[in-house]
DNA sequence: CAGTGGGCCTGAGTGC
DNA sequence: TGCACTCAGGCCCACT
């Protein structure tokens, strides 16, 4: 499930290669989430002048517009010379005379949508509400502690929600969560400023060690290059269900917040 | 307004 | 072996 991490993998492995290049042609498969929102063949010609990335969605910015590409829940983005054929689940190719930036997502959670820029209502539709860059220094530690002590939700959904921070899944937001010591299900306000301290910096190391690890490949996730990520090999607690815990051996718990599983500690998060 | 739950989609896994 | 069923989950949206 590509989280931060395996957004900013990607993107790494794409920017540079993108970066100047001409758009021969788009090529759409069967719909994604949402319509692209324009005829691709008006994308024939522009050229892409940078790759950034906002929570988990990629900006490919192009010198008249941009795409917000989503990976959603199976997709993953690969960059391959030529044009290969595209097979059952590739839904967006994006062609170049240097080689073919394809998406490639089996469930189409994901998305691929055309704005004129960051003021498009479609942007601020998708953008607008998203939370401070975990690893961004314009995440600040007053900042997060004054949004949780506002929020009367539990501390899972409150980071799954994006609200408050972006980039944070299922995986990362259990990991962060055990390295904390705090239990999913802890409302948000009742963490104190120690507490919200810990949280804060398991947050940003969570994600920072999983990007340096190339993203978490459980099914199908590969960079830009078709590489797989290794961070679940770090995993603590996610997925773990039944299994000891790695620091004090209890059984790993598992309990539902909404529709998500999470994974605990019960004896390393006590609260 | 904040918070909750439904639904989108398909491959992998499970049980009979 | 094969079939029916459940599960995985990011995120929008309808609803409370």
């Amino acid at each position: 499930m590509p989280e931060l991490p395996e957004v900013e993998v990607t993107r790494r492995g794409i920017a540079s290669v993108l970066q100047g290049l001409r758009i021969e042609a788009v090529v759409l498969g069967k719909p994604l989430r949402w319509p692209l929102g324009i005829e691709p063949q008006a994308l024939a010609g522009r050229t892409v002048a940078e790759v950034q990335r906002r929570g988990k969605y990629l900006l490919l910015v192009l010198d008249a517009g941009m795409l917000l590409v989503h990976l959603g829940m199976s997709g993953s983005l690969r960059w391959r010379p030529g044009p290969p054929p595209p097979g059952p689940h590739d839904h967006f190719d994006l062609v170049t005379a240097q080689g073919t930036l394809r998406l490639h997502d089996p469930r189409r959670f994901g998305a691929v949508v055309y704005v004129q820029g960051l003021q498009d209502p479609r942007a601020r539709k998708l953008l607008g509400r998203l939370g401070a860059e975990p690893l961004s220094e314009g995440f600040l530690f007053e900042d997060w502690y004054a949004a949780l002590r506002q929020s009367r939700q539990a501390i899972k959904p409150l980071l799954l929600s994006g609200r408050v921070v972006v980039g944070a899944g299922n995986i990362y937001a259990c990991e962060a969560l055990f390295r904390a010591g705090i239990r999913p299900t802890t409302p948000a306000a009742r963490i104190g400023p120690v507490r919200a301290r810990r949280l804060y910096d398991a947050l940003r190391a969570v994600l920072g060690e999983a990007v340096d690890c190339g993203g978490t490949t459980l099914r199908n996730f590969s960079g830009a290059g078709g590489d797989a990520g290794h961070f679940q090999e770090y995993a603590q607690v996610y997925g773990r269900e039944g299994q000891p815990c790695r620091t004090c051996g209890s059984p790993v718990r598992m309990l539902r917040q909404g529709q998500r599983s999470s994974y605990y500690c019960p004896h390393c998060q006590r609260a």
